[in-house]
DNA sequence: CGATATGGATGACAGGTGTCATCTGAATAG
DNA sequence: CTATTCAGATGACACCTGTCATCCATATCG
């Protein structure tokens, strides 16, 4: 059952896609590779043609999920590149502290969804990780005014504090959900 | 093999505080019933007799663990209860931030270590988890000032970004979790 | 003291895991 | 047009999971 070189490239995005969904859903360990290439429609026996382990796939997964993240920071019709936008900063924040957003980690940060599994995964996964909040991070710094350490540091504790308490919406109630949340929208203290 | 009341009682301490740490350094799916009783001495089959599941034993752990970190907000030696005490909550937010955290999740904050996975668990799990965050805000808003709903906005805005801090280190390489704590180290912007 | 209750050990179960060897048939290379 | 390659399917493997039935020896009760 042989498919053309096409057809393997979209079969390895479609792996990639369902992979990335699937991760930040039931997390790590709990997408297993059967479930993965189900998802994809395809068996699991032809897993190991993709990726020469389910590390080298939680890695595509991550790096996928991660430039989703980054896109909704660099909206494409913006007409001037690396110009500050409160705007879309401000924009981003309130999608991020959304009840949509805790509803749907599928399609969410993966920082909220995957800090803690990735925190006990292996080096190469957590390198990954790292780049990815990297470049979330640099995105926000942009669109703060100040010092470039300045931008750097707000950028870190806003991305913290909305990946903590998303986390935190998440593992509770909806009334302790609703409460975190309105605390973080509102400005600074 | 019977064994006396009060060295069941002992047991089942053991169990918990097994669990409570095995949970926090693992997570609560990597943390197999088998490796909690046998990290507390025992072997596997006994284990219900002391929980009916294992979901039993995640919320009696994560209920310990949030013990411990609130006993940290409320040190025995302070002469007025309920007072507030800058020193105590700046000293709190030194150490939860501090490398030490980072290196030893068995030992730290349920929150930083565990909330992605209990927003993945039953309701029962997270109501656990709630409540126990609930102290941990309850315990940081009396250290503040100002009207109590400031308060507890703020103690909520800092906790979220402390533990997306302290997760997103463990997820990352050295210097990108040197970065992200001295960013929320430094004073609000 | 004797009878019973029960904490813990042993071992099994059904199901799930990541990984891989093998087969097959269609896409390529010559 | 034939020969080779190789994406994907099938099925197996060794291991681990939560749960439970069973047995044993001792703490507790009458």
């Amino acid at each position: 059952m042989r498919v053309s070189q096409a057809e393997k490239e979209k079969s390895r995005s479609r792996i990639i896609e369902s992979a990335a969904r699937l991760l930040r859903e039931r997390g790590v360990e709990a997408a297993s590779v059967a479930d993965v290439m189900s998802d994809a429609g395809l068996t699991h026996g032809g897993f190991y043609r993709h990726f020469d382990t389910k590390e080298a796939m939680v890695r595509a997964a991550l790096d996928s999920a991660f430039n989703q993240m980054v896109d909704g920071l660099n909206p494409v019709d913006r007409s001037f590149a690396g110009e500050a936008s409160p705007d879309v900063l401000s924009a981003f924040e309130q999608s991020y502290l959304s009840d949509a957003h805790v509803a749907a980690p599928g399609l969410g940060c993966p920082v909220a969804a995957l800090a803690g599994d990735v925190g006990r995964a292996g080096e190469d996964v957590r390198e990954t990780f790292a780049q990815g909040v990297r470049r979330i991070v640099a995105g926000m710094a942009n669109q703060l005014s100040g010092s470039k350490a300045q931008r750097q540091a707000r950028a870190w504790r806003q991305l913290a504090m909305m990946a903590g308490a998303v986390a935190i919406a998440r593992a509770s109630d909806p009334q302790t959900a609703a409460e975190v949340l309105d605390a973080c929208r509102q400005p600074r203290s």
